[in-house]
RNA sequence: GCCGGUGUGAUGGAAUUGGCAGACGUGACGGACUCAAAAUCCGUUGGUAGCGAUACCGUGCCGGUUCGAGUCCGGCCACCGGCACCA
């Protein structure tokens, strides 16, 4: 009989569907197990061979969980607003709506054509309204506890997309969807309080059962980007105070002048002190007319010019200093405003050469005629008054209590995470829940109008003064004020694509409640997730996102766990055959429609798998999956050589136990590629022997399920073991018997290998040396030299060390 | 510049965390089956020297620790990803 893998994928994807096999049931007595990926965007371009090996990946937990006798939860949904939708909305003149659907049910047949044991049942779709009613509901409450305001600020202004784009959408000063160039605009924008998460969203990521890899880990600390140091605060010659951030307060006597940053509204204040104001005036104007990216690019050439008129005064010096404005500071980040050391600080010495200000070296150790030194490490302080002869570390404590000792300043942790900029001036996103009355100010919509629906329109083109489509629809934006009942408007701005992300896996629990997000019953039974697997990408953002909203949902008692995620992989990407990123105009695309047609769901699966370490990226290869394909046509191929017997035989039993402990260690610690050789070398095996005997065929079988569960259902079926194997239980061994009795042990002398011994497993050390002396080549090799040394590694190997 | 990662046969990758480097797969070569090809099955396959048993070399480079290093330590080099004037 053939292995017709079309016919047999065909059969079991509809017995799966009909009998609903893998809905996660409601019973909360039951161990429960929550495994997640990613949902996808529904691109037009289909499924991408990345996809799958993250959800295969987790497909394989979810099964093994569930052969284990775990109520398993393994959902999927749409993460579908977003602009490359709307833009080909726009292009074809198809409503937004329309092609999502198109997508989601080709992206749908895909998934469901690799049979992955989602939980359809809980499909969700965050441009669904009864789904976004609760992005919608979250935002009201963000908005009430004052973590959602308004602010006017310099934004990304994409020339193209005319839209405001996220500090984190902008890629080397260009657009990240369309590659436009980005510019710099104020506009009045909704603004998501994660700042004041900052520390929490560090600390919690050592909680004692949060388990990210560390990668991810330290990825999540650096956007954050924590640090410690003073604020200090200086006197000005017109009498008021300037202060600013640094992380080396230790450095403040070699402090020669300060720069603030050309935004700084001090600048306004001493206008008319300000001799030069013309010249600063100008360059703020320059300033201002720069993107990001110029700003960076330029980083090299320090620019600024002096303010004549007001200087600073060095609280530890008395020195007057002069004051700069330069836009290698930045308003955004502490004070907006520094001290400048020289010295002993990269960009400082590089804009004190270009300006000829004098630099006072404050630590020993380096040597500042080359360059500044920055090391924290060795340096000793000197010309520092009080501080003279200490350590770095000792100084900057002695500097920060004279500071509050002396009302100059202040210990201060500052983060580089900035607010979340939360309005897209775009149509397909959640409508903003707020309207504007003259009276009362920003108001939220009534909860019993949730969801806001975003109205239905045919022209989805943004305005060029940047408002959104929405702006234009007169019914939509005229409203009445749900405070005082007078006249309001609408906010016709639409959330970023991160916001319905930033929830989903909570939606899953109960996906079809209708009066909260989900019920308080499932929230609690289900949270944590247990693994989420996504990718490296997303490690930042939406990780970053997600964690903030769950914290705030956790502060109002509507999750109870603080952390969403146990713990949390990443995946590495699928390249090209030839090594470099899959895309279109590297013409190195795969299919994996047609890979399943040619080869089967099974072996596209197993593939994906073996393909190599699971968290590195690796080059796809069709030659190499014929491989897989040969695995499972011998695999089936076994039913000729089956025969009767209830426990495995002695010539494979070992082998058996092995293969069971690998398996089931690997899929833990995603080991994918090497479970799968393992089975692979079984196979070898079993073959070896010329038979395989029922017992051993079942153990197989539910062994290779969760990796390829068509082909083993199927033979399961065919060989009339009871019941389906998706209903056995996982498969067990036996510590003992994975041990083999006769060993090989390698003979070394002076650490060179000698020979092989075959040997008992139990044997002595004493007997072990004997044996190995007894060697005719050994013999040779330590004749008439003198024994210093011998070493027994258990199972392993002997050394004998002559002289 | 900073942070993270990687470097092993022709090739994708293994190596129980300091103990026989190259598991498993691909490719290649030889053989069986076949009129033939495909498929399948069996064998060989890190390099150099030798008919040979065997010897020497071998995990990016240089050095160190150790009876023993792909693995640990110090110093480099190359590539990939992320961040980038964050004081």
């Amino acid at each position: 009989m053939n292995y017709n893998f079309t016919e047999i994928e065909k059969k079991w994807q509809g017995i799966w569907e009909k009998e609903n096999t893998f809905s996660a049931t409601n019973d909360y007595t039951k161990p429960k197990y929550y495994a997640l990926v990613e949902f996808p965007y529904p691109s037009g371009q289909g499924l991408h061979v990345g996809h799958p090996r993250s959800y295969t990946a987790l497909d394989i937990v979810a099964r093994k969980k569930r052969l284990e006798g775990y109520n398993v939860l393994y959902p999927m949904g749409w993460d579908a607003f977003g602009l490359p939708t709307e833009n080909f909305a726009m292009k074809n003149h198809i409503h937004p709506e329309i092609v999502t659907a198109n997508n989601v049910a080709r992206f749908k047949e895909q998934l469901k054509s690799l049979g992955l044991s989602f939980d359809w049942n809980r499909e969700i779709n965050t441009t669904d309204p009864s789904y976004y009613k609760w992005t919608q509901w979250i935002f009201i409450q963000l908005f009430k506890k004052g973590l959602a305001y308004k602010s006017e600020m310099p934004v990304n202004w994409c020339t193209s997309c005319k839209c405001v784009l996220a500090n984190e959408e902008v890629v080397n000063g260009v657009c990240e969807r369309c590659g436009s160039e980005v510019v710099r605009k104020v506009k009045s924008q909704w603004m998501l309080k994660i700042t004041e998460y900052a520390q929490r969203l560090i600390d919690d990521l050592d909680l004692p059962d949060i388990n990210y890899i560390d990668r991810v880990k330290t990825s999540q600390k650096n956007w954050i980007g924590r640090s410690t140091g003073a604020e200090v605060v200086f006197d000005t010659t017109k009498g008021d105070t300037l202060t600013v951030y640094t992380t080396r307060p230790d450095t403040l006597f070699g402090a020669t002048y300060m720069v603030i940053s050309p935004e700084h509204p001090l600048i306004k204040e001493w206008a008319d002190t300000i001799e030069n104001i013309k010249d600063i005036e100008e360059y703020q104007v320059q300033a201002s007319k720069k993107s990001d990216f110029e700003r960076t690019e330029l980083a090299k050439e320090k620019t600024g010019v002096e303010i004549k008129g007001v200087r600073g005064i060095n609280p530890v010096t008395e020195k007057e200093i002069p004051i700069f404005v330069s836009d290698y500071v930045l308003m955004g980040y502490g004070t907006g405003a520094i001290m400048a050391v020289p010295a002993h600080d990269t960009r400082d010495y590089d804009f004190a050469k270009a300006f000829n200000i004098p630099m006072v070296e404050v630590v020993a150790g380096g040597n500042i005629e080359e360059e500044a030194f920055t090391d924290c490490a060795t340096g000793v302080m000197v010309n520092s008054g009080f501080l003279t002869g200490l350590t770095v570390e000792e100084a900057k404590a002695k500097m920060i209590s004279w500071l509050e000792e002396n009302k100059k300043g202040h210990a201060k942790v500052n983060f580089k995470l900035r607010d979340w900029v939360f309005s897209r001036q775009r149509y397909w996103g959640e409508p903003i829940p707020i309207v504007k009355c003259e009276k009362c100010g920003y108001v939220a919509i009534p909860e019993s109008e949730l969801p806001l629906r975003l109205p239905d329109i045919e022209d989805f083109e943004p305005t060029d003064d940047g408002q959104s489509p929405l702006a234009r629809m007169e019914q939509f934006v005229n409203t009445t004020c749900p405070c005082c009942g007078g006249k309001a408007q609408r906010e016709t701005d639409t959330m970023p694509q991160w916001a319905g992300s930033s929830w989903y896996f909570l939606r899953y629990c109960d996906a079809h409640n209708e009066n909260e997000l989900a019920s308080k019953e499932a929230l609690n039974y289900w949270l944590p997730v247990d693994w989420y697997n996504g990718g490296m990408e997303h490690t930042t953002l939406h990780l970053l996102y997600s964690r903030f909203w769950h914290k705030f949902l956790y502060d109002i008692g509507v999750v109870s766990c603080p952390e969403p995620y146990a713990k949390r992989t990443s995946h590495g990407m699928i390249l090209g055959e030839n090594g470099e990123k899959m895309s279109k105009s590297r013409g190195n695309v795969v299919n994996p429609d047609d890979i399943v047609r040619e080869y089967g769901a099974d072996t596209m699966r197993l593939y994906e798998m073996f393909i190599g370490d699971f968290e590195k990226s690796a080059p796809w290869s069709t030659s190499s999956i014929k491989g897989c394909k040969r695995f499972l046509d011998r695999v089936w191929n076994l039913q000729d050589i089956l025969v009767d017997g209830e426990d495995y035989r002695p010539e494979v039993e070992t082998s058996m136990h092995k293969t069971i402990k690998k398996v089931s260690e690997d899929i833990e610690t995603l080991k994918f590629n090497t479970a799968i050789a393992s089975m692979m070398a079984l196979l070898n095996d079993i073959t070896n022997t010329g038979a395989i005997n029922k017992a051993e065929m079942k153990a197989l079988l539910i062994m290779l399920n969760p990796f390829a569960p068509h082909i083993t259902e199927e033979m399961y079926e065919i060989l009339g073991f009871e019941g389906k194997v998706s209903e056995q239980q996982w498969v067990t061994y036996d510590e003992n018997k994975c041990i083999d009795k006769s060993i090989e042990m390698a003979v070394q002398v002076n650490g060179k290998i000698k020979t092989k011994l075959q040997v008992a497993v139990d044997i002595s050390k004493e007997d072990v040396i004997a044996l190995a002396k007894a060697d005719s080549k050994v013999a040779n090799a330590i004749e008439g030299k003198t024994i210093v040394k011998e070493i027994v590694v258990h199972k392993k190997l002997v050394n004998i060390v002559v002289k």
